[in-house]
DNA sequence: TAGATTGTTAATCGATTAACAATC
DNA sequence: TAGATTGTTAATCGATTAACAATC
């Protein structure tokens, strides 16, 4: 809303950060905070905060601050936290069900409709409320209730043909726990992506150690 | 090893996706590759690899490119891959298990030495071979073991606490799933910390998605 | 040698920080 | 009004890209 001049990508990729603070302190009861007490809270600087904000519209107020609940409604609204998109999961092994149960999906622009699986011993079973059908019925369940993104929880070597069954079945984007980098060109196709490679947080967790651990002599 | 000129962060951030490709690409039998032929399989310009590569030693070589293998074991060196760290395992909740057995710690820097959980139905079972013991049992089992790394998987009410008592216990380094932004003045006390927020994606996607679906009228 | 491809410098671009006038 | 704090411009910093000489 408001004018929304351009939203550069550093600015985006900090949002979702952003809403997590600003979620907390709502929590807390806080309706007011200024930019500096937010970058003491969240480690970085108040002139940085300004200007992200004001990309989008001036919801602060001169000698006042920002007030919370505005600033959080904005962003969810940025973000399309404020409707929901229908979403499939497959693969519901101990990655897939750890998803399905841990993430808050309706409070993130989602919607959990359907799960599949190959495992015989697990289809049928219901997680989260939603049952676990067989992989070979994602086309005919696309075909009914058009979910719009889907989630990966699959071995990598399967990831290339799944995804282009779940592309022609009109799945639009993907959020992709498999370890196949499923290619940014998709952008050409009108798909979106996201990877999710934990390792690679790993990797540098390794790194920091390292650093860390040969400092200290 | 060789000149080892400044790092930077954006470098640093790219390590773990260089490793992922030049082990894909060495799983393949490529022994050899150009700045212009990886930088298409990675979707980075060819430019910029050259220069990330070259900030640590001249691994290529003009009119030929660059030895897969001789770059692979140099960035596993440079993250920390060729050694192991002990790491303990906090929570055996859905998520917990899933890393467990997800995750190849073993190539990733690190070796799972414990697993804690409150549940005592899960206390006194095995996950990948490795023994769930009560949570009490955390600060016995550091001083036995001196684990460098915890993994946590725990409700974000308890992070701050039980992150407390394993940085007393003389943990060095966190990998942090619960929702609690492990302060990142940490580094000052001597501590690393990688926060790993899923929903964070999961909200670029919902976004990216908004973008996509009003782009496409 | 000729062709290919790196290493490296210089130019560009974008993002962060500093500063302060505007204004609540 | 005086104090606080934003909005916004200008300055700085760092990262990316372009270009080409060096060299295998």
């Amino acid at each position: 809303m408001a004018h929304e001049k351009n939203i550069s990508k550093a600015v985006i990729k900090r949002l979702p950060r952003y809403y997590r603070f600003l979620g907390e302190l709502l929590n807390q009861g806080v309706t007011r905070i200024s930019s500096r007490l937010l970058s003491e809270k969240m480690g970085i600087t108040a002139s940085q905060i300004r200007q992200d904000l004001n990309c989008f519209g001036g919801f602060g107020q001169q000698g006042y601050g920002y007030n919370v609940n505005v600033l959080y409604e904005e962003i969810a609204s940025i973000l399309g936290l404020d409707r929901q998109v229908d979403a499939i999961l497959i693969g519901a092994g101990n990655l897939g069900r750890a998803v399905a149960n841990h993430m808050e999906f309706e409070q993130r622009g989602f919607r959990l409709i359907g799960i599949f699986d190959e495992n015989p011993a697990l289809i049928g079973q219901t997680i989260k409320g939603v049952l676990v059908r067989s992989t070979d019925k994602i086309e005919p369940f696309c075909r009914v209730y058009h979910p719009t993104a889907a989630i990966l929880c699959i071995p990598k070597t399967v990831t290339k043909e799944i995804s282009d069954r779940l592309i022609d079945a009109g799945v639009k984007g993907f959020w992709n726990f498999s370890h196949y980098d499923l290619a940014l060109n998709q952008k050409e196709r009108g798909i979106v992506v996201e990877n999710v490679h934990m390792s690679d947080s790993l990797m540098t967790l390794s790194y920091e150690l390292k650093t860390l651990l040969s400092e200290e002599n």
